[in-house]
DNA sequence: GTTACCGCTTACCTTTCGGTAAGTACTATC
DNA sequence: GATAGTACTTACCGAAAGGTAAGCGGTAAC
């Protein structure tokens, strides 16, 4: 299970510190989480996502699905058409990042109402 | 010309999206999950903090302290002795990112053991 | 045979991030 | 008057991330 207990002694925190930036390594850059998003809603060809993920190059994209791949959170399915079609999906594991980008995507909305409010103050 | 938002396909995700950017990019950079970690254990002032934090520059120290306090994560607290003394101390605010970091936290632990165990596998 | 689509790769360039070293304004101490 | 400490700022530099544009090997349609 999950252990809310964080921010503890100083020691407990180093370890704990060391995971939260295991993780942000691993969902970094500017792509990361929408190609995530976007391959959990469904599998799609290179094509396709960069179709849908506006703005993202060849070049980064193929990287990034690279790097995703690596991570086990898609997976590359060749497929022996003619021509050959190259389908990328999600993998159950992408799944266990619901929580976490629950998590974020709660604190981001609030932070945001926040900061609004406070420019309001200072204006 | 960019012509549509992000995942223009479902409402929802797109703003959870944003969402988890807006978040990530409070939290990003190689010191910031540091500094608020150390702050929240006890305030203290520049030159405590870095030695803390070993290997932070005073010059990126003090870029990443004032955005810790535009994101009210921080307060910069002037006392008029002399010479003054400038302590830094962490808000009430930086309380809320306990479930994230939590999250994060979790998430990274069980994401390195997997890691760990594909990598035994591969060898 | 030229054009076009697919899934990339390559070369090149710009922007951003972070690091080093030095300087500054002030005070205090020797 | 020289030195040291505090809290930074400034100038310069290298690495890395990311963007642009072009190419490439295959297939296939016109």
């Amino acid at each position: 299970m999950i252990r809310n207990e964080v921010l503890p002694s100083n020691h407990e925190c180093a370890g704990s510190l060391k995971n939260v930036i295991d993780a942000l390594y691993v969902l970094n850059g500017k792509w990361k989480r929408a190609l995530i998003l976007s391959l959990v809603q469904s599998s799609k060809r290179f094509n396709e996502i960069q179709k849908e993920v506006t703005g993202i190059s060849a070049k980064v994209l193929a990287k990034e699905l690279k790097d995703l791949e690596l991570n086990d959170f898609i997976t590359r399915n060749v497929y022996p058409t003619t021509p050959v079609s190259i389908i990328y999906e999600a993998t159950g594991y992408s799944q266990t990042l619901k929580s976490v980008i629950g998590e974020l995507s709660a604190w981001g909305e609030q932070h945001r109402e926040k900061v609004k409010q406070s420019m309001r103050k200072q204006s």
